[in-house]
DNA sequence: GTCTATAAGGAGATAGAC
DNA sequence: GTCTATCTCCTTATAGAC
């Protein structure tokens, strides 16, 4: 048939493989199922990727770099630190909820990951990401408004982490997006509450 | 062979299901290593169990069961509010640290109902239960020490549960417990800024 | 290059010998 | 009651026809 480039293939097995995932789950995106949305022969599957674990890997990054542009526009023009918190995290919390696949397949790759020793330190990774990505606008924000914070910077970041993925577990679940807005909002009071002026 | 009671037989396969759940992860947990681990022929789980989902369900049942008794010991002590928090949310970090296999399972099986039309209310009920659990020590710790809560216990509550969800969901990928434990902390912070002294 | 057909193995569930 | 053997289906991965 058509003959198409090995690029654009990898493109569409992913894009279909991050559908999949998050309306089916992990353990119904099988190399057939992400081929059948892809539309293509079961077979093309593995003409692109040495494995299903290869896929998810790969998979994992596409979502991972097209994420960590995201935040920053939401909160370029906040005039306090209050606004700048906010901002980010429900601007988070609207982007996932506006679009959930991409949010929803990383946690069931995650929870997927966890278990597997294969597989294990794609977990870390996407903490390492996520962990590196929030540390910078912690410290921006610190620059930015003249605070610094009360704890350790690791701290902070590790926080915002806990908050905004419990806020997204139980979202996941009763997809309540006005209670988890709530939590979240609790959530950066107690991040206001950890920074103070900046002497001098 | 040997003639064993279904109850029998029932308890041995849940708490091998338990323990290869919490090893190996949901997708690893088949009806056959599940009886391997139970010492039996794979036929005895269907003589027990209707379907692998029965099972799961009835796992799920017996881990909140024996959970739901713990932290009430952890706190009955407590002197203050802050005390009372403080042991209730470090005592469970603490308990789960020390025999993570159920909380690690309870994980692993509500991030695989998640994505399951059939189990999917599994998923629910976890949370309908941990919500009761922890609403009758938000009630009682109100109770006890004469503060009311600033905002409805039902977003205290959820919020208790953002913030542990959040730190197990960290702690099962680095299993770093100081840390989980540093989070812990500035969460039960931000519990107590939800308190202030009853009038009257 | 493309894709059908199949290999090889694991799954849930069950029939039927003992 | 117990458990071996098997049915049926689905998985990842690959061989080989076109």
């Amino acid at each position: 048939m058509q003959r198409i480039a090995v690029e654009d293939r990898r493109a569409g097995l992913l894009a279909a493989g991050l559908r999949v995932i998050a309306r089916d789950g992990m353990a119904r995106a099988s190399t057939r199922a992400v081929a059948a949305e892809a539309d293509m022969p079961t077979a093309s599957f593995h003409y692109v990727f040495a494995s299903h674990d290869a896929m998810v890997e790969q998979l994992v990054e596409s979502i991972l770099t097209a994420q960590s542009t995201g935040i920053a526009e939401a909160v370029v023009d906040a005039p306090t630190l209050r606004d700048f918190v906010t901002a980010a995290l429900q601007g988070w919390l609207d982007r996932a909820v506006a679009d959930p696949a991409a949010e929803v397949a990383l946690h069931e790759i995650v929870c997927w990951s966890r278990s597997s020793p294969e597989l294990h330190r794609l977990a870390e990774a996407v903490y390492a990401r996520y962990t590196a990505s929030v540390a910078s606008f912690v410290v921006a924000a610190g620059d930015r408004f003249g605070v610094r914070w009360r704890i350790p910077v690791d701290d902070v970041v590790r926080f915002v982490l806990v908050v905004t993925d419990g806020v997204a577990a139980r979202w996941l679940v009763d997809r309540d997006a006005e209670s988890a807005g709530r939590s979240l909002a609790l959530g950066a009071e107690a991040l206001l509450g950890l920074a103070q002026e900046a002497a001098g």
